[in-house]
DNA sequence: TGACTTGCTTGACACGCTGTAAAGCTACAG
DNA sequence: CTGTAGCTTTACAGCGTGTCAAGCAAGTCA
């Protein structure tokens, strides 16, 4: 009885799984219809039957993969923390080991948001969830009194948000860097822009 | 005579007005054939008798317009800084006037990079260029005792590269910063990341 | 058993784009 | 008068998206 409630989306599933798997690839670009279609076992007009367009296969395979790696969950971690500083490198590290594993997924949706509002707006919700940790950080920072004088809480919460953003990121890998040394090299720059006397 | 032999170009020019100014309009997108021999006024063929594809178009419009801008004669104002921060500071002052005016074609370029390795040959060009004069502010901050302790000379180089990258100003700018407010705290955070004692 | 429904398949099509090809037109040059 | 350079028009192959219609196979319900 449970197992059949559940089934109904089997199909929904497996063009899902295989949108996330296409998205791994060490190059990703932004998939055919066909190509899901093939990937997933079935004709390409079937997948139409499951999603209006191209961007619903992407829009819901972002809320797909978010489910499997629990955002939420990781993100927990940062507000355990004893003291804004350590906030503040919990938050370079969570989202730091984010990032890699959205790294498709990502890539596709930054190449289509200009032409499609809601693939935007489904991108926006995940800078928003960025920005409003960002926020709190700095909020931390300057509860303590370890806000940097120059720095308001709004300026300093995009600023934030714009040195930890994928583009961002993007950029720092292309110049050779690898994760590590991204969240190292980042964690050091955040501490320094935003910390006094760091 | 001399008329002559500097008409040759004259459709070629056109063309790369035209792409200018569509690569001008409020929101960039990448142009196609037919919208570029529009705004020429000449047929789609006729870009295919100077241009062997759109690629090509972008490429030959980027050197078009940086011709135009003058980014070297920019540049130079940053070396007559008298001290290293002065020098930092003048950098993301060029750069960030300089960012403006290539949006639209940057934006393109960014997009097509991927799929045409041309394209990204061009575009890595701007960055090589960025990344030198980036280079040379952290040598000179270094020369003047006044790098932060915790930077080597290449890391440090690749952070100010990537925190001055244009897809990181693309995501300051989304976040609703114009680029006055864009200057402003990019040299606050640059200072704060790279001085000692700052 | 027979009728209906669900979910998928196959095949076709309109439309839009890139890039290639061929034939014609016009103006200017020798 | 002949040739050539530069553009035009028209057509076509190829690939992609998204739509449509007919058919098929399995399970459901009466």
């Amino acid at each position: 009885m449970s197992s059949k409630k559940e089934k109904i989306p089997e199909t929904r599933l497996s063009i899902l799984e295989a949108t996330r798997q296409i998205l791994d690839s060490p190059k990703p670009r932004v998939p055919s219809m066909s190509e899901v279609a093939k990937a997933a076992g079935i004709s390409r007009q079937a997948v139409y039957l499951h999603f209006a367009s191209r961007a619903e296969v992407l829009i819901a395979a972002i809320r797909y993969i978010d489910e499997r790696q629990g955002l939420p969950a990781r993100l927990a971690r940062i507000y355990e923390s004893q003291n804004s500083t350590q906030m503040l490198d919990r938050c370079v590290e969570v989202w730091g080991g984010y990032l890699p594993e959205i790294r498709g997924i990502a890539h596709v949706l930054l190449q289509l948001r200009d032409s499609d509002s809601e693939v935007l707006e489904a991108w926006n919700e995940t800078v928003r969830c960025l920005k409003d940790v960002c926020r709190d950080c700095i909020k931390a920072l300057k509860t303590e009194g370890r806000l940097a004088e120059a720095w308001t809480l709004p300026l300093a919460t995009d600023m934030l948000t714009g040195m930890l953003s994928r583009p961002c990121w993007d950029e720092l890998r292309r110049l050779g860097w690898n994760n590590q040394q991204y969240i190292k090299n980042m964690k050091l720059a955040t501490q320094k822009t935003f910390c006094k006397d760091f």
